[in-house]
RNA sequence: GGCCUGUUAGUCAAGCGGUUAAGACGUCGCCCUCUCACGGCGAAGACAGGAGUUCGAUUCUCCUACGGGUCACCA
């Protein structure tokens, strides 16, 4: 019984050539140097930041060379599958300004190289088996999961490597007869590819990102279809990023010990390797040692965790950029308000090593980024945010919109805008005074008598005129400390504190407690007029009655 | 355990055989200032250890240590 045989008895269906589908998808009519690249994630609907980093990556890479930047769904793994999963990956991407020129939509596929679902292109696949079965370059397996497990006990007791390879692999050397009549007692079977490797051998890489890296060459038989005529990730990734015609590869360096037998996979199907840019893991401090961060104990990997909190996508976008390319940073600097997609992004500059994640820096620069937003897109954006994670303020926001605005216009523009705020959730506790419902007097004025303070009060109550510019309002509050006791010029009450009760900061502190019920705030002034005269003083009054 | 890979300040990082070893975040100090935030100035703080190659190693090679990854009919 010779190979040709044997792959019709295991594809029986299977009609086309390798030649069809090298026909239907041909290689793509791009520019010299366009770069076409790929998202695959396996449809669990969980967007985490690996995903953008990635993501960010093939983006740029493709985008910025005029290529293709399409989405392939690797359903290969049913276990995986969360209903609605693919709606959420596209949703959660976007939302942070990853789009894909083609592959599986919320829609329905859209592009030429589909289908873009990898349990849609089983016939696909088992060509390509079926190929490499007349070949010889593939056979089934018929093992259990009970004598696999028993292999590997051998193996572990023997303190030999551990996997199906050699003679360890017991159905590839059997002959086909033996195989065939295996086969047509109905039994289950796997397709295993017949390495053709040597561990004792080495063999050079090269990695976009890694570098020169030098490898051991594959000998394990590994499985490529399934009991269930799916095929496992590695068949998969070959057969799609070969028909996809993807020219760069862009995942994490978890892949790379399987490299080796990938190479193996595309030599033997007549492929041409892609380019491979393997990313480090992202890290955390765990304790005093670093780990990469896991899906399952931090929270920090979903991006939900960040919407939560009232990161705008935008930080996240700026954030992973800066750890993405290391001279990310001094372009931003050099260019504050150019859009990021300006930046020439570069594999070059990518870290071959896994970088920490750095909630500090991530808020810092969410800062930077916030800063450079207009009120109104302050507003919009932190109306969304309440809407979904804190709605009574969002009501609040809503009802009272332009006081709002005005509230996220103090000290924005110009060439030192204000930064108090990175995410959205920080917004209440500095401006929510503003509004009566998150108004209190949280802080107290602590050191002064408390007739002091009600005669600055109340002499300021009577001279406050909102129609007032800012120097003569401030006059009036200087001309108020030096009438009380309280010395007009800072640098004069320094030199000689005994000379005075305070200083005009003392007094305008007693105010700025009265009106906003805390001793920090943005520009008194600007508080004042927004809330307006009536709420003012009504607020000036209360002071006076909780002191 | 085998195999792979990485290691420059607390963190992110420049650096490609000769540098006073950038810069950013964080920390601390000073200045500006009605408070805060911003901004300005400054300080402390690093080439994991050991061999070798070299006139000269942060940079190249090897070993050790430590970190990370991976060894599925998961991706």
């Amino acid at each position: 019984m010779d190979n040709n045989l044997l792959a019709e008895a295991l594809f029986p269906d299977t009609a086309e050539t390798p030649d069809f589908y090298e026909n239907l998808y041909p290689p793509r009519n791009l520019p010299e140097g366009a770069v076409v690249s790929r998202l695959a994630p396996s449809p669990t609907g969980f967007v985490h930041l690996g995903n953008i980093i990635q993501g960010l990556t093939s983006e740029r890479m493709s985008h910025q060379s005029g290529g293709v930047l399409f989405l392939r769904i690797e359903d290969t793994d049913a276990k995986r599958e969360v209903k609605g999963g693919v709606r959420s990956i596209i949703e959660g991407l976007s939302h942070y300004g990853i789009e894909f020129d083609e592959g599986a939509g919320t829609d329905g596929d859209f592009g030429l190289y589909g289908p873009y679902r990898q349990r849609q292109r089983v016939k696909i696949y088992h060509c390509f088996a079926k190929q490499l079965v007349r070949e010889g370059r593939a056979y089934p397996c018929f093992c259990t999961e009970e004598e696999l497990g028993e292999i590997r006990q051998k193996q572990i007791s023997a303190k030999e490597n551990i996997g199906y390879y050699g003679k360890w692999a017991v159905w590839r050397d059997k002959t086909n007869v033996e195989i065939s009549e295996k086969l047509s007692s109905g039994a289950r079977w796997v397709l295993r590819f017949r390495s053709q490797g040597d561990s004792k051998n080495k063999i050079k890489f090269t990695d976009l990102i890694k570098g020169g890296v030098e490898v051991t060459e594959n000998d394990i038989d590994h499985v490529i279809l399934k009991s269930d005529g799916i095929p496992t990730y590695h068949f998969a990734h070959a057969v799609d990023d070969h028909l996809m015609r993807t020219t760069h590869v862009v995942r994490g360096d978890e892949w790379l010990p399987s490299l080796p037998f990938h190479i193996q996979l595309f030599n033997a199907l007549g492929f041409k390797l892609p380019k491979y840019l393997h990313i480090g893991p992202l890290m955390k401090m765990d304790g005093t040692s670093k780990r990469k961060l896991s899906k399952r104990k931090d929270k920090e990997l979903a991006l939900s965790f960040y919407r939560e909190k009232g990161y705008p996508p935008e930080s996240l976008y700026e954030y992973v950029l800066t750890v993405l390319n290391s001279n990310y940073e001094d372009w931003r600097n050099a260019n504050p308000s150019s859009a990021a997609g300006d930046f020439k992004f570069s594999y070059k500059k990518m870290n071959p090593a896994g970088s920490l994640f750095d909630e500090a820096k991530l808020n810092d620069v969410s800062k930077n980024v916030v800063a450079m937003f207009s009120a109104e897109k302050v507003y919009n954006d932190l109306l969304i945010w309440a809407d979904e994670f804190d709605p009574d303020f969002g009501k609040v926001l809503r009802r009272e919109q332009q006081k709002a605005v005005l509230a996220l216009a103090i000290g924005r523009g110009g060439k030192k805008p204000r930064k108090d705020f990175a995410l959205w959730s920080e917004v209440k506790d500095k401006i929510g005074f503003v509004f009566d419902e998150y108004f209190s007097y949280t802080d107290k004025i602590e050191g002064f008598d408390k007739s002091d303070i009600i005669e600055v009060l109340r002499a300021f109550a009577k001279s406050y005129d909102s129609d007032d510019d800012r120097e003569k309002w401030f006059e009036k509050i200087k001309v108020i400390s030096e009438e009380a006791g309280f010395s007009p010029d800072i640098k004069e009450y320094k030199n000689n504190p005994s000379l005075f009760k305070g200083s005009v900061a003392d007094v305008s502190s007693f105010i700025r407690v009265a009106v906003t019920g805390r001793l920090n705030s943005p520009d008194l002034y600007d508080i004042m007029k927004l809330l307006g005269k009536s709420a003012t003083l009504r607020r000036i009054t209360n002071f006076e009655e909780v002191l």
